[in-house]
DNA sequence: CAAAATATGTCAATATGGCTGACATAAATT
DNA sequence: AATTTATGTCAGCCATATTGACATATTTTG
Protein backbone atom coordinates (compact mmCIF):
# COMPACT_ATOMS: atom_id res chain seq x y z
CA UNK A 1 0.00 0.00 0.00
CA UNK A 2 2.59 2.82 0.93
CA UNK A 3 4.28 2.58 -2.53
CA UNK A 4 0.51 3.34 -4.30
CA UNK A 5 0.96 6.71 -2.69
CA UNK A 6 4.61 6.80 -1.78
CA UNK A 7 2.80 9.44 0.59
CA UNK A 8 3.33 11.81 -1.64
CA UNK A 9 0.68 14.19 -1.23
CA UNK A 10 -2.79 13.38 1.20
CA UNK A 11 -4.88 15.86 -0.44
CA UNK A 12 -5.48 18.25 2.51
CA UNK A 13 -9.07 18.85 1.60
CA UNK A 14 -12.01 18.20 2.75
CA UNK A 15 -14.49 20.42 0.67
CA UNK A 16 -17.97 21.33 1.32
CA UNK A 17 -20.92 19.23 0.86
CA UNK A 18 -22.51 17.04 4.01
CA UNK A 19 -20.18 14.11 4.64
CA UNK A 20 -16.83 15.78 4.05
CA UNK A 21 -15.61 13.02 6.54
CA UNK A 22 -12.62 15.23 7.19
CA UNK A 23 -9.18 13.38 7.39
CA UNK A 24 -10.55 10.41 8.08
CA UNK A 25 -11.37 9.12 5.03
CA UNK A 26 -8.52 9.93 3.62
CA UNK A 27 -5.62 6.71 3.47
CA UNK A 28 -8.22 4.63 2.09
CA UNK A 29 -9.54 6.95 -0.21
CA UNK A 30 -6.74 7.69 -2.08
CA UNK A 31 -5.85 3.93 -3.00
CA UNK A 32 -9.54 3.78 -3.45
CA UNK A 33 -9.49 6.05 -6.71
CA UNK A 34 -7.60 3.65 -8.28
CA UNK A 35 -10.61 1.80 -9.42
CA UNK A 36 -12.14 5.16 -10.75
CA UNK A 37 -9.23 5.88 -12.85
CA UNK A 38 -9.72 2.72 -14.18
CA UNK A 39 -13.03 2.21 -14.48
CA UNK A 40 -13.29 5.42 -16.68
CA UNK A 41 -11.29 3.81 -18.82
CA UNK A 42 -12.81 0.98 -19.70
CA UNK A 43 -16.58 2.81 -19.88
CA UNK A 44 -15.65 5.10 -21.94
CA UNK A 45 -13.61 2.80 -24.19
CA UNK A 46 -16.86 0.80 -24.73
CA UNK A 47 -19.35 4.28 -24.55
CA UNK A 48 -16.79 5.64 -27.57
CA UNK A 49 -16.78 2.15 -28.83
CA UNK A 50 -20.50 2.04 -30.05
CA UNK A 51 -20.86 4.55 -32.39
CA UNK A 52 -17.79 3.59 -33.83
CA UNK A 53 -19.57 0.44 -36.31
CA UNK A 54 -22.31 2.83 -37.48
CA UNK A 55 -19.53 5.36 -38.29
CA UNK A 56 -17.15 3.25 -40.71
CA UNK A 57 -20.16 2.53 -43.26
CA UNK A 58 -20.08 6.33 -43.65
CA UNK A 59 -16.37 6.59 -43.77
CA UNK A 60 -16.35 8.95 -41.06
CA UNK A 61 -14.24 8.56 -37.79
CA UNK A 62 -14.36 9.76 -34.29
CA UNK A 63 -13.66 13.29 -34.96
CA UNK A 64 -16.71 13.68 -37.16
CA UNK A 65 -18.87 11.80 -34.53
CA UNK A 66 -18.11 15.01 -31.92
CA UNK A 67 -18.24 17.81 -34.85
CA UNK A 68 -21.54 16.33 -36.16
CA UNK A 69 -22.98 16.15 -32.80
CA UNK A 70 -22.21 19.51 -30.92
CA UNK A 71 -23.34 21.16 -34.61
CA UNK A 72 -26.34 19.45 -34.41
CA UNK A 73 -27.09 20.06 -30.32
CA UNK A 74 -25.95 23.67 -31.34
CA UNK A 75 -27.86 25.43 -34.00
CA UNK A 76 -26.48 28.56 -35.42
CA UNK A 77 -23.16 27.66 -33.79
CA UNK A 78 -19.73 29.43 -34.93
CA UNK A 79 -16.75 27.78 -36.10
CA UNK A 80 -14.36 29.57 -32.78
CA UNK A 81 -17.12 27.88 -30.49
CA UNK A 82 -16.51 24.72 -31.99
CA UNK A 83 -12.97 24.76 -31.71
CA UNK A 84 -12.91 26.08 -28.19
CA UNK A 85 -14.80 22.82 -27.23
CA UNK A 86 -12.96 20.25 -29.10
CA UNK A 87 -9.63 22.01 -27.80
CA UNK A 88 -8.39 21.51 -31.53
CA UNK A 89 -7.04 23.68 -33.78
CA UNK A 90 -9.07 25.23 -36.91
CA UNK A 91 -6.41 23.16 -39.44
CA UNK A 92 -7.51 19.72 -37.94
CA UNK A 93 -11.33 20.83 -37.77
CA UNK A 94 -10.95 21.90 -41.34
CA UNK A 95 -10.88 18.79 -42.77
CA UNK A 96 -13.23 16.97 -40.95
CA UNK A 97 -16.06 19.77 -41.11
CA UNK A 98 -15.00 20.14 -45.09
CA UNK A 99 -16.13 16.46 -44.97
CA UNK A 100 -19.23 16.94 -43.43
CA UNK A 101 -20.64 20.05 -45.38
CA UNK A 102 -19.04 18.38 -48.92
CA UNK A 103 -21.46 15.32 -47.90
CA UNK A 104 -24.09 17.24 -47.09
CA UNK A 105 -24.71 16.55 -42.98
CA UNK A 106 -23.63 20.13 -42.78
CA UNK A 107 -24.28 23.32 -43.90
CA UNK A 108 -22.68 26.94 -43.25
CA UNK A 109 -25.11 30.30 -43.09
CA UNK A 110 -23.63 33.59 -43.07
CA UNK A 111 -23.57 35.40 -39.89
CA UNK A 112 -26.72 37.97 -40.33
CA UNK A 113 -25.04 40.68 -37.88
CA UNK A 114 -21.28 39.64 -38.60
CA UNK A 115 -20.83 38.06 -42.11
CA UNK A 116 -17.47 37.01 -41.69
CA UNK A 117 -19.18 34.29 -39.39
CA UNK A 118 -19.81 30.69 -41.06
CA UNK A 119 -22.60 29.80 -38.89
CA UNK A 120 -23.19 25.92 -38.92
CA UNK A 121 -26.64 23.67 -38.71
CA UNK A 122 -26.88 19.70 -38.93
CA UNK A 123 -28.85 19.47 -42.65
CA UNK A 124 -31.94 16.84 -41.72
CA UNK A 125 -29.41 14.17 -42.79
CA UNK A 126 -26.83 15.33 -40.15
CA UNK A 127 -29.42 15.64 -37.91
CA UNK A 128 -30.55 12.00 -38.53
CA UNK A 129 -27.19 10.31 -38.58
CA UNK A 130 -26.32 13.00 -34.89
CA UNK A 131 -29.47 11.14 -33.53
CA UNK A 132 -28.68 7.70 -34.64
CA UNK A 133 -25.53 7.61 -33.04
CA UNK A 134 -26.71 9.41 -29.95
CA UNK A 135 -29.45 6.38 -29.84
CA UNK A 136 -26.81 4.37 -29.68
CA UNK A 137 -24.93 5.89 -26.73
CA UNK A 138 -28.29 6.92 -24.98
CA UNK A 139 -29.17 3.21 -25.07
CA UNK A 140 -26.06 2.13 -23.22
CA UNK A 141 -27.08 4.97 -20.29
CA UNK A 142 -30.46 4.13 -19.94
CA UNK A 143 -29.76 0.66 -19.44
CA UNK A 144 -26.85 1.37 -16.86
CA UNK A 145 -29.20 3.82 -15.01
CA UNK A 146 -32.27 0.98 -15.50
CA UNK A 147 -30.10 -1.39 -13.54
CA UNK A 148 -29.05 0.85 -10.71
CA UNK A 149 -31.58 2.54 -8.34
CA UNK A 150 -33.82 5.68 -9.09
CA UNK A 151 -31.02 8.22 -8.09
CA UNK A 152 -28.26 6.98 -10.22
CA UNK A 153 -29.10 9.74 -12.92
CA UNK A 154 -28.38 12.25 -10.79
CA UNK A 155 -25.52 10.70 -9.26
CA UNK A 156 -23.84 10.53 -12.35
CA UNK A 157 -24.38 13.60 -13.20
CA UNK A 158 -23.18 15.19 -10.35
CA UNK A 159 -20.25 12.85 -10.52
CA UNK A 160 -19.44 14.07 -13.97
CA UNK A 161 -19.47 17.59 -13.32
CA UNK A 162 -17.44 17.76 -10.40
CA UNK A 163 -14.72 16.10 -12.92
CA UNK A 164 -14.94 18.66 -15.10
CA UNK A 165 -12.17 21.51 -14.79
CA UNK A 166 -13.88 24.20 -12.36
CA UNK A 167 -12.77 26.69 -14.34
CA UNK A 168 -14.34 25.24 -17.41
CA UNK A 169 -17.28 23.60 -15.48
CA UNK A 170 -19.89 26.94 -15.94
CA UNK A 171 -19.43 26.87 -19.81
CA UNK A 172 -19.85 23.75 -19.70
CA UNK A 173 -23.19 23.36 -18.10
CA UNK A 174 -24.48 26.41 -19.66
CA UNK A 175 -23.64 25.11 -22.81
CA UNK A 176 -25.44 21.81 -22.39
CA UNK A 177 -28.23 23.82 -21.28
CA UNK A 178 -28.52 26.11 -23.97
CA UNK A 179 -28.10 22.75 -26.27
CA UNK A 180 -31.14 21.68 -24.27
CA UNK A 181 -33.23 24.63 -24.46
CA UNK A 182 -32.23 25.17 -28.85
CA UNK A 183 -33.09 21.28 -29.32
CA UNK A 184 -36.80 20.90 -27.17
CA UNK A 185 -37.80 24.49 -27.86
CA UNK A 186 -35.99 24.90 -31.18
CA UNK B 1 -27.42 21.77 -10.63
CA UNK B 2 -30.64 20.37 -10.79
CA UNK B 3 -31.52 22.87 -13.30
CA UNK B 4 -29.14 21.83 -15.70
CA UNK B 5 -31.61 20.00 -17.88
CA UNK B 6 -34.81 22.58 -16.70
CA UNK B 7 -37.03 19.48 -17.50
CA UNK B 8 -38.07 20.86 -20.22
CA UNK B 9 -38.81 18.02 -21.96
CA UNK B 10 -41.99 15.82 -22.66
CA UNK B 11 -41.67 12.80 -24.47
CA UNK B 12 -45.12 11.30 -24.77
CA UNK B 13 -43.36 7.62 -23.87
CA UNK B 14 -44.37 7.38 -20.48
CA UNK B 15 -46.57 8.72 -17.43
CA UNK B 16 -44.10 7.82 -15.62
CA UNK B 17 -43.27 11.34 -13.14
CA UNK B 18 -40.22 12.18 -10.97
CA UNK B 19 -39.56 8.43 -9.75
CA UNK B 20 -39.60 6.40 -12.59
CA UNK B 21 -38.39 4.06 -10.24
CA UNK B 22 -38.91 0.26 -10.60
CA UNK B 23 -35.96 -1.79 -12.38
CA UNK B 24 -37.34 -1.02 -15.90
CA UNK B 25 -36.67 2.23 -14.72
CA UNK B 26 -38.02 3.13 -18.34
CA UNK B 27 -36.87 7.05 -18.14
CA UNK B 28 -38.81 10.21 -19.53
CA UNK B 29 -34.91 10.44 -20.03
CA UNK B 30 -34.92 8.85 -23.15
CA UNK B 31 -33.43 12.58 -24.10
CA UNK B 32 -32.41 13.55 -20.36
CA UNK B 33 -29.83 10.98 -20.91
CA UNK B 34 -27.82 13.69 -23.88
CA UNK B 35 -26.30 15.20 -20.68
CA UNK B 36 -24.60 12.56 -19.38
CA UNK B 37 -22.76 11.79 -23.25
CA UNK B 38 -21.83 15.42 -23.03
CA UNK B 39 -20.96 15.34 -19.94
CA UNK B 40 -18.92 12.41 -20.16
CA UNK B 41 -17.06 13.53 -22.98
CA UNK B 42 -15.73 16.66 -20.92
CA UNK B 43 -14.99 15.16 -18.02
CA UNK B 44 -13.32 12.67 -19.91
CA UNK B 45 -11.38 15.26 -21.37
CA UNK B 46 -10.21 17.15 -18.65
CA UNK B 47 -9.55 14.02 -16.92
CA UNK B 48 -6.96 12.36 -19.61
CA UNK B 49 -5.78 16.19 -20.03
CA UNK B 50 -4.17 16.96 -16.93
CA UNK B 51 -1.15 13.87 -17.50
CA UNK B 52 -0.81 15.38 -21.05
CA UNK B 53 1.18 17.89 -20.40
CA UNK B 54 3.58 15.62 -17.58
CA UNK B 55 3.97 13.06 -20.86
CA UNK B 56 5.37 15.68 -23.36
CA UNK B 57 8.22 16.90 -21.06
CA UNK B 58 9.01 12.70 -21.87
CA UNK B 59 8.04 13.00 -25.53
CA UNK B 60 5.61 10.42 -24.32
CA UNK B 61 1.93 10.11 -25.51
CA UNK B 62 -1.62 8.33 -24.02
CA UNK B 63 -0.43 5.51 -25.91
CA UNK B 64 2.98 5.04 -23.73
CA UNK B 65 0.88 5.97 -20.48
CA UNK B 66 -1.98 3.86 -21.09
CA UNK B 67 0.72 0.85 -21.43
CA UNK B 68 2.80 2.15 -18.35
CA UNK B 69 0.07 2.14 -16.44
CA UNK B 70 -1.61 -1.26 -16.66
CA UNK B 71 1.83 -3.03 -16.30
CA UNK B 72 2.94 -0.84 -13.45
CA UNK B 73 -0.83 -2.22 -12.12
CA UNK B 74 -0.44 -5.77 -13.20
CA UNK B 75 3.07 -6.49 -12.64
CA UNK B 76 4.39 -9.71 -14.83
CA UNK B 77 1.86 -9.42 -17.23
CA UNK B 78 2.08 -10.97 -20.78
CA UNK B 79 1.82 -9.15 -23.46
CA UNK B 80 -1.24 -10.76 -24.85
CA UNK B 81 -3.06 -9.84 -21.94
CA UNK B 82 -1.98 -5.91 -21.85
CA UNK B 83 -3.09 -6.31 -26.17
CA UNK B 84 -6.49 -7.61 -24.91
CA UNK B 85 -6.88 -4.86 -22.15
CA UNK B 86 -5.79 -2.30 -24.44
CA UNK B 87 -7.62 -3.49 -27.33
CA UNK B 88 -4.98 -2.48 -30.08
CA UNK B 89 -2.40 -4.75 -32.34
CA UNK B 90 0.33 -5.72 -31.55
CA UNK B 91 2.25 -3.96 -34.28
CA UNK B 92 0.59 -0.64 -32.34
CA UNK B 93 1.82 -1.79 -28.87
CA UNK B 94 5.31 -2.59 -30.21
CA UNK B 95 6.34 0.85 -30.77
CA UNK B 96 5.30 2.33 -27.71
CA UNK B 97 6.30 -0.56 -25.59
CA UNK B 98 10.08 -0.71 -27.22
CA UNK B 99 10.26 3.62 -26.29
CA UNK B 100 9.16 2.40 -22.46
CA UNK B 101 11.63 -0.66 -22.66
CA UNK B 102 14.73 1.15 -24.18
CA UNK B 103 14.18 4.05 -21.73
CA UNK B 104 14.37 2.19 -18.42
CA UNK B 105 10.27 2.14 -17.97
CA UNK B 106 9.68 -1.06 -18.30
CA UNK B 107 11.62 -4.80 -18.39
CA UNK B 108 10.59 -7.57 -19.96
CA UNK B 109 11.30 -10.99 -18.03
CA UNK B 110 11.12 -14.56 -19.29
CA UNK B 111 8.12 -16.91 -18.59
CA UNK B 112 9.17 -19.38 -15.67
CA UNK B 113 7.27 -21.90 -16.91
CA UNK B 114 6.78 -21.02 -20.32
CA UNK B 115 10.27 -19.42 -21.64
CA UNK B 116 8.18 -17.65 -24.66
CA UNK B 117 5.97 -15.13 -22.50
CA UNK B 118 7.75 -11.98 -22.32
CA UNK B 119 6.65 -11.12 -18.70
CA UNK B 120 6.32 -7.26 -18.09
CA UNK B 121 7.43 -5.50 -15.16
CA UNK B 122 7.38 -1.53 -14.58
CA UNK B 123 11.19 -0.63 -13.35
CA UNK B 124 11.31 1.80 -10.31
CA UNK B 125 11.64 4.41 -12.76
CA UNK B 126 8.65 3.25 -14.26
CA UNK B 127 6.79 3.08 -11.76
CA UNK B 128 7.90 6.21 -10.36
CA UNK B 129 6.44 7.74 -13.62
CA UNK B 130 3.17 5.43 -13.57
CA UNK B 131 2.19 7.51 -9.76
CA UNK B 132 2.91 10.95 -10.59
CA UNK B 133 0.64 10.27 -13.38
CA UNK B 134 -1.89 8.81 -11.38
CA UNK B 135 -1.37 11.24 -8.68
CA UNK B 136 -2.98 13.91 -10.57
CA UNK B 137 -5.92 11.95 -11.96
CA UNK B 138 -6.46 10.56 -8.20
CA UNK B 139 -6.48 13.94 -7.12
CA UNK B 140 -9.13 15.05 -9.54
CA UNK B 141 -11.76 12.05 -8.53
CA UNK B 142 -10.84 13.39 -5.10
CA UNK B 143 -11.27 16.55 -5.31
CA UNK B 144 -14.66 15.72 -7.10
CA UNK B 145 -15.53 12.98 -4.13
CA UNK B 146 -14.49 15.79 -1.47
CA UNK B 147 -16.97 18.00 -3.36
CA UNK B 148 -20.07 15.82 -3.10
CA UNK B 149 -21.28 13.79 -0.50
CA UNK B 150 -19.84 10.31 1.01
CA UNK B 151 -21.52 8.05 -0.74
CA UNK B 152 -20.26 10.01 -4.39
CA UNK B 153 -17.63 6.89 -4.57
CA UNK B 154 -19.63 3.92 -4.54
CA UNK B 155 -22.14 5.56 -7.01
CA UNK B 156 -19.39 6.29 -9.58
CA UNK B 157 -18.09 2.80 -9.13
CA UNK B 158 -21.70 1.42 -9.95
CA UNK B 159 -22.39 3.92 -12.78
CA UNK B 160 -19.03 3.55 -14.30
CA UNK B 161 -19.41 -0.55 -13.94
CA UNK B 162 -22.71 -0.36 -15.66
CA UNK B 163 -21.70 1.58 -18.38
CA UNK B 164 -19.12 -1.35 -19.39
CA UNK B 165 -20.12 -3.95 -21.83
CA UNK B 166 -21.55 -6.92 -20.03
CA UNK B 167 -19.64 -8.99 -21.37
CA UNK B 168 -16.46 -7.53 -20.12
CA UNK B 169 -17.45 -6.43 -16.85
CA UNK B 170 -16.49 -9.69 -15.02
CA UNK B 171 -13.18 -9.56 -16.91
CA UNK B 172 -12.74 -6.02 -16.22
CA UNK B 173 -13.91 -6.55 -12.30
CA UNK B 174 -11.74 -8.91 -12.24
CA UNK B 175 -8.60 -7.54 -13.63
CA UNK B 176 -9.18 -4.45 -11.07
CA UNK B 177 -9.43 -6.94 -8.17
CA UNK B 178 -6.45 -8.52 -9.13
CA UNK B 179 -4.71 -5.49 -9.76
CA UNK B 180 -5.24 -4.19 -6.36
CA UNK B 181 -3.83 -7.52 -4.55
CA UNK B 182 -0.95 -7.19 -6.56
CA UNK B 183 -0.13 -3.70 -6.21
CA UNK B 184 -1.18 -3.74 -2.35
CA UNK B 185 -0.18 -7.11 -1.00
CA UNK B 186 2.95 -7.11 -3.68
C1' DC C 1 -11.20 56.88 -44.42
C1' DA C 2 -7.18 54.14 -43.40
C1' DA C 3 -5.39 50.92 -40.31
C1' DA C 4 -5.89 47.23 -37.32
C1' DA C 5 -8.19 43.48 -35.48
C1' DT C 6 -11.21 39.49 -36.17
C1' DA C 7 -13.34 35.16 -38.28
C1' DT C 8 -12.40 31.99 -41.24
C1' DG C 9 -9.98 29.25 -44.80
C1' DT C 10 -6.01 27.03 -46.79
C1' DC C 11 -1.23 25.21 -48.02
C1' DA C 12 2.58 22.57 -46.44
C1' DA C 13 5.09 19.82 -43.45
C1' DT C 14 5.29 16.77 -39.48
C1' DA C 15 4.05 13.51 -35.53
C1' DT C 16 1.31 10.08 -33.18
C1' DG C 17 -1.00 6.08 -32.88
C1' DG C 18 -4.01 3.27 -34.87
C1' DC C 19 -4.41 -0.45 -38.89
C1' DT C 20 -3.25 -4.73 -42.29
C1' DG C 21 -0.27 -8.16 -44.23
C1' DA C 22 3.69 -10.86 -44.33
C1' DC C 23 7.28 -13.09 -42.28
C1' DA C 24 10.70 -14.73 -38.39
C1' DT C 25 11.97 -17.11 -34.15
C1' DA C 26 11.81 -19.73 -30.18
C1' DA C 27 9.43 -22.66 -27.28
C1' DA C 28 5.59 -25.57 -26.13
C1' DT C 29 2.32 -29.02 -27.53
C1' DT C 30 0.68 -32.85 -30.16
C1' DA D 1 8.70 -34.32 -36.45
C1' DA D 2 5.01 -31.31 -37.23
C1' DT D 3 2.15 -27.88 -35.51
C1' DT D 4 0.65 -24.34 -32.63
C1' DT D 5 1.59 -20.52 -29.62
C1' DA D 6 3.80 -16.15 -27.91
C1' DT D 7 6.16 -12.68 -29.42
C1' DG D 8 8.72 -9.57 -32.51
C1' DT D 9 9.50 -7.01 -36.70
C1' DC D 10 9.43 -4.91 -41.42
C1' DA D 11 6.87 -2.12 -44.55
C1' DG D 12 3.29 0.68 -45.71
C1' DC D 13 -1.31 2.99 -45.14
C1' DC D 14 -4.75 5.94 -42.75
C1' DA D 15 -6.88 9.25 -39.49
C1' DT D 16 -6.23 12.91 -36.73
C1' DA D 17 -3.67 15.88 -34.43
C1' DT D 18 0.14 19.60 -34.52
C1' DT D 19 2.76 24.27 -36.06
C1' DG D 20 3.68 28.05 -39.11
C1' DA D 21 2.66 30.98 -42.78
C1' DC D 22 -0.33 33.26 -45.55
C1' DA D 23 -5.03 34.81 -47.86
C1' DT D 24 -9.62 37.00 -47.76
C1' DA D 25 -13.44 39.22 -46.20
C1' DT D 26 -15.40 41.97 -42.80
C1' DT D 27 -15.82 44.63 -38.67
C1' DT D 28 -13.92 47.82 -35.51
C1' DT D 29 -11.14 51.62 -34.28
C1' DG D 30 -8.08 55.69 -34.28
Amino acid sequence: MADINSNAKIPPQNGAGEGATAAGAQPRDAEAAWDIIELLFFAYRDFVGDPDAVLLKYAFGRAHHRVLHFVNRNPGMKVADLLDILNITKQSLGRVLKQLIDQGFIVQKEGAQDRRQRLLYATAKGEALSLKLAHLQTERINRAFGELGPGAHEAARRFLTAMIDSDNREGVLRQIARADRAKTRG
